[in-house]
RNA sequence: GGCCCGGUGGUCAAGCGGUUAAGACACCGCCCUUUCACGGCGGCUUCACGAGUUCGAAUCUCGUCCGGGUCACCA
């Protein structure tokens, strides 16, 4: 394999659930990869047979997919390196286990977990003591006889200190006392997550390592393992952790106390794929040049290693509205109507709409989908609202001159051939001109009739456009008969 | 608690020894207007603190404080 190819890997553990900062991850993996020409695979790690979750792993395709990050190996598409679930490479992770036994930085250990539990709530902060690190060979060999369950554990240094090269953090020095023998391989057989991500990593030719933060001080573990085999060490590109923000003003990592903070939740509440996707791109990298609006493609020109931040950053909300605001304005008519039509259904039902005037009076207006109900609901049905609303003092609007202008406007608009927006519009326009009157003055009772609320998505001409011939003149006569 | 990492407005952030310390979201005001939005214009708020180094520090060093992460047969 080509030593310059950067090769990245999104390594999720199957739990059925896309958090979004498990998605950021995977952004950056693709990113770092296709902005320097280089391959994106996927890896499944589901060695921890306990948690293993039915139709999770379809739900990490589905997500890839939707968002675009397309994974050049993978379970699903093959590759030169799979199997790509570790638990179909489980038999090939304990030869090397076995290998560090043999050459002594590694060894096997027969506590039991009840010990190990005892010896966590002994001592606080203590950790694994060491116990079988040096058994006399022949008490291993006779424990393995007989078939006594065991681990094998990596043997950390007593001494000294590790340092090693974080792409984003710099040097980081960690003390090897510090370290625990960590467990390689489990009693069940499985490789830990930190043993099967080295072997895998390597064995799949992995340059870049990226992860979140929280991985920084089991690094040097890492190392030693690398070391240990002999492997050379990849590029560690570590990411500032996203933090959710706390009732009492505090924040921690972003959970679901703080809101949806999964990629399907994000969606069941309206926001857009594109819109999630740039959003969570810029929380925690910065664009050399000072823009905001970028499409996975732009990411992918754009993306530099060294625009990611240090310093965690708080998942906003409202930054995340705002950008799906600007998606929804951006989009086609066409496009739009067509992601908001199970919203709309709700609200037409099976009646037939002018699309053509929903989207332009919806998309400068819509923030989230599940917002447009509740926004046309006056559509549905005409709520009963009392006829105060008729007055406006900036419009000039009172009950006398509200019915005058609704006698005059259904008048005109009875006989008026043809039912559209530029025939409403002139009309009314005119009409306002012929009266003598500001355009609000004739408008304001109109929309008020037509809708039954005060505060309406587009205005009257627009209302009545959507609202068809035959059902607005009957609001419109409706509101005339209240002032009456 | 030990160890590790971080600290520029409420939030995301630019900044890499000399700037009037960008920009965006949010908020407030004005304009536009057919209500609400959109759009336009303007405003509000920031270098955690203290010592150094330097002619000069948001930028470098140290200390303090604060925040976060991590200490599993989870990943």
């Amino acid at each position: 394999m080509d030593k310059r190819v950067v090769r990245t890997r999104f390594a999720p553990s199957p739990t059925g659930f896309m958090h979004v900062g498990n998605l950021r991850t995977a952004l950056y993996e693709y990113l770092i990869a296709k902005s320097q020409g280089g391959q994106f695979v996927l890896r499944i790690e589901d060695t921890d047979q306990e948690r293993l979750v039915e139709g999770a792993v379809q739900v990490i395709y589905n997500t890839l997919a939707q968002v675009g990050l397309k994974h050049d190996e993978g379970p699903d598409v093959g590759g030169a390196f799979g199997p790509y679930i570790q638990s179909e490479r489980k038999n090939l992770y304990r030869p090397y286990a076995e290998q560090l036994v043999r050459e002594g930085k590694a060894y096997y250990c027969f506590c039991t977990k009840e010990r190990l539990e005892s010896l966590h709530n002994e001592k606080e902060g203590g950790g694994y003591d060491r116990h079988c690190r040096n058994l006399p060979e022949e008490e291993v060999k006779a424990l393995l006889e007989k078939g006594t369950p065991y681990v094998i554990r990596q043997k950390m240094p007593l001494e000294g200190s590790t340092t090693f090269h974080d792409v984003v953090y710099g040097d980081i020095t960690i003390e090897n006392k510090e370290l625990e023998d960590q467990i390689l391989l489990k009693s069940d057989g499985y490789p830990t997550y930190n043993f099967a991500n080295v072997v895998d990593d390597h064995l799949m030719h992995i340059t870049h390592v990226v992860r979140g933060c929280e991985y920084l001080t089991s690094t040097p573990k890492y190392n030693l393992l690398y070391e240990a085999f002999g492997w050379e060490v990849p590029t560690y590109v570590h990411l500032p952790l996203i933090m959710g923000k706390n009732e009492d003003g505090s924040v921690s990592k972003l959970s679901k106390r703080h809101g949806a903070t999964g990629f399907a939740d994000l969606l069941a509440e309206g926001y857009l794929t594109e819109a999630i996707v740039n959003y969570i791109a810029l929380l925690g990298w910065c664009p050399k040049e000072n823009r905001e609006l970028f499409t996975l493609q732009e990411l992918a020109e754009n993306f530099s290693i060294d625009g990611i931040s240090k310093s965690p950053a708080v998942f906003d909300y409202e930054k995340l509205r705002w950008f799906n605001a600007e998606y929804i304005r951006a989009m086609a008519p066409e496009a739009f109507l067509q992601i908001a039509a199970p919203y709309l259904q709700k609200v037409f039902g099976d009646r037939p709409y002018d699309g053509a005037v929903l989207a332009s009076i919806l998309q400068p207006r819509v923030v989230q989908l599940t917002q447009i109900p509740e926004m046309l609901d006056f559509f549905r049905e005409l709520p009963d609202y009392p006829a105060e609303f008729f007055i406006n003092k900036k419009s000039k609007t009172n009950l006398e001159n509200s019915a005058e202008m609704l006698k005059a406007a259904i008048e005109t608009l009875e006989s008026l051939p043809e039912w559209t927006m530029d025939s409403l519009h002139e009309t009314l326009l005119s009409l306002a001109q012929r009266m003598g009157v500001k355009n609000g003055t004739l408008l304001w009772p109109v929309r008020i009739a037509a809708a039954g609320v005060q505060v309406t998505p587009g205005g009257a001409m627009e209302i009545l456009a959507i609202l068809g011939r035959d059902e607005a003149l009957r609001r419109l006569r409706l509101g005339l008969a209240k002032l009456n």
